[in-house]
DNA sequence: CTAGCTATCTTGTCAACGTCAAGATAAGGT
DNA sequence: ACCTTATCTTGACGTTGACAAGATAGCTAG
């Protein structure tokens, strides 16, 4: 550290009066995630973000626009971070019903933000492809299950629902008691219940 | 105004300058739902829920607390209307996930409140025992399902994913476009698909 | 190396918000 | 007829999202 000469960004990332933050998109789209986390997508202030990450209240804006641009941003970082574990499944139907069931787990923030389109704004390009590269593993591993060729549309909704409803109740909580665990366990059980046992 | 005998409930429905609203707690409510359904459950204001009830702007708070307090009521009012729905279809274990299906879909304003605690407080009483009373209907009709003894707390909590997932990525417009059309008909098809063809 | 250009951040402001406190009004029982 | 209580209003305070204008610094051309 200490660089004699430059006010390298080592410098600029340790002290915090700068009036360049280095990279304040990604600290305040971070804070965000942690301010989810805390108290769902809507219990915070872009100020409070801002305070978090040591800059003026207005200092957001100038990256996102608005509230809704940066949870775009953050639904947008989302579906990415979605698509890719689920390509990375994408072989095994199996997995690929796991890989969802965890990401909402394990990226609890992002899946929050991600399936609520009334916080964010659904034009944005980036967000777009990543959400249809998503739909299309779900679509075209879920549909190699169907046990008749007429109900692939079928089967994918279906497999889709299952995953999608049991990583919703989790997060929220409305499981019973008799359900506590490990919920990746509980998901690869459910998967196998209803798909016979391939696997 | 100068009513001439007594002031009777309809003049008082009438007459909005009236100073005693009649039933503002469930005016409110109303107001709640109908934004709800506007903009979701986060964009509006209380301010503007006693705009449209025609009252000054502290007077929901009487009724309601805070804002917390008013989601706390809609979501009790939420559950026990879907306890009502679900027990009336208690017997066919079909119709139970159409019915939850259903319910998300004709009264959704509800059904955004209900499944998201940090929008309300949970220890409200009357919300527990609607809660309760619809997860017991649940818990065992699914379980009537179940393929072996043993599977019983599996197959209740796959079936209630699978209800709940597909009505969630209905509402949040998820699905792809292959699968517009009549939603129960579809959730039909989905439990059927998954229950074998016993009904 | 320096002059200016542009991205980045700050400061100041505004209307709207949630919440609280204090007062006004009406309803209903004694 | 009174008065107690529930209901609603008015006014205020600190916070918020958004906007405008100014300050700072990194970058590029000359």
């Amino acid at each position: 550290m200490a660089p004699s000469i430059t006010e390298s960004a080592e410098v600029r990332q340790i002290k915090q009066t700068a009036y360049h933050h280095g990279n304040l998109r990604r600290a305040i789209i971070d804070a965000a995630l942690e301010a989810i986390t805390e108290s769902g997508p809507a219990g915070w202030s872009l100020r409070e973000l801002a305070r978090r990450a040591g800059v003026s209240h207005a200092a957001p804006a100038h990256h996102f626009g608005d509230k809704a641009g940066l949870l775009t941003a953050v639904a947008a970082e989302g579906f990415e971070v979605f698509a890719d574990s689920l390509e990375r499944a994408a072989d095994d139907v199996l997995e690929v019903g796991v890989a969802y069931v965890r990401f909402a787990i394990d990226h609890r923030p992002y899946f929050e933000v991600m399936f609520r389109p009334e916080l964010y704004r659904m034009n944005d390009s980036s967000l777009k492809t990543a959400r249809e590269r998503a739909a299309h593993v779900l679509v075209t591993s879920a549909g190699r299950l169907s046990p008749s060729p007429g109900q692939d549309r079928l089967t994918t909704i279906a497999a889709w629902s299952l995953a999608h409803g049991f990583a919703g109740l989790w997060l929220s909580g409305a499981l019973p008691e008799t359900a506590h665990g490990d919920p990746e366990a509980l998901a690869r059980s459910l998967i196998r219940l209803f798909f016979g046992t391939t696997h």
